[in-house]
DNA sequence: GTACGGCCTGTAGGGACTACAGGGTCAAGC
DNA sequence: GCTTGACCCTGTAGTCCCTACAGGCCGTAC
């Protein structure tokens, strides 16, 4: 860890907030490259490995699967896909991200009317649950 | 089930996209409430089930945990929660809710830009990248 | 009345972590 | 130089959230 842009697991874990034990099982299951090592056997990570850890964290939280991630960072690593294959692949997911956005904004207004209710100090009698629950066809 | 608006699991499960396993699953752990049976002991479910088990896998589809979708519903279901509480709840989760959003909102730009390069017939050589993987603190 | 599809209650397995156990490394302070 | 404590290592076992049987009961159609 000699240069200020390398460092170990603990501290790419704090960075990242990812904790060290994930860390290390993205490596195992192929998620995250397998790192340099230090002298005395300890892995030594660099900002590219922090960026990635990030999306993948973030990514998790979105509701992807760590096989979708996979496929994603494939993708954008950029080997072994031709270009229909990308643009097929992004279109896919572009459809789902743009259903999760719209599911969320969904939430998010029934919650912002929740807190709003609750603000003036009224008891929720909640027939906004009408629109939390509202249903329709489940898109494949 | 002789109402029209009663069904048995394999109805619930075919009309909510959630698998039969999982429903049961769900009630075990406490996420669905336990149903009415039929004589032959068989689970009834009404509309009301559909409309939270519809609930359940969206937000499970978005990253919220059971846990934390049992929240939202208890909420939502309106008891043994002051106003206060249900106002914190509300703000505290639609933080996470926008967050989500604005995540959302970066990946898709991200998987447009990379699916219209790849229209035009280029090798997508994507310092994309960056703005995919852009760090940022983690927002707690 | 039997065949077959759907339901029942288990229990066991997989994906994605998380938490030890048991041991080596290293920098700071004495 | 030696100890102490925080950090790292490689396992393995456990948790959460499902998913897939196994073995058996129910119910309708022929």
């Amino acid at each position: 860890m000699t240069q200020t842009d390398e460092f170990s697991i603990g501290i790419l874990s704090e960075r990242s907030g990812v904790n060290v034990e994930t860390i290390r099982y993205y490596e195992k299951i192929g998620v995250m490259p397998i790192p340099a090592r230090s002298a005395a056997g300890y892995r030594v990570y660099d900002l590219d490995h922090l960026r990635r850890l990030h999306f993948v964290r973030r990514g998790r939280e979105l509701g992807f699967s760590l096989d979708e991630l996979r496929g994603l960072l494939h993708l954008v690593d950029g080997h072994a896909f031709t270009c229909g294959e990308v643009h097929e692949l992004a279109i896919r997911h572009l459809a789902d991200i743009r259903r999760k956005i719209r599911d969320l904004r969904r939430l998010e207004k029934v919650m912002s009317e929740m807190a709003a209710q609750c603000t003036r100090n009224k008891v929720p009698d909640c027939p906004i649950v009408d629109a939390l629950f509202e249903m329709r066809p489940i898109a494949q």
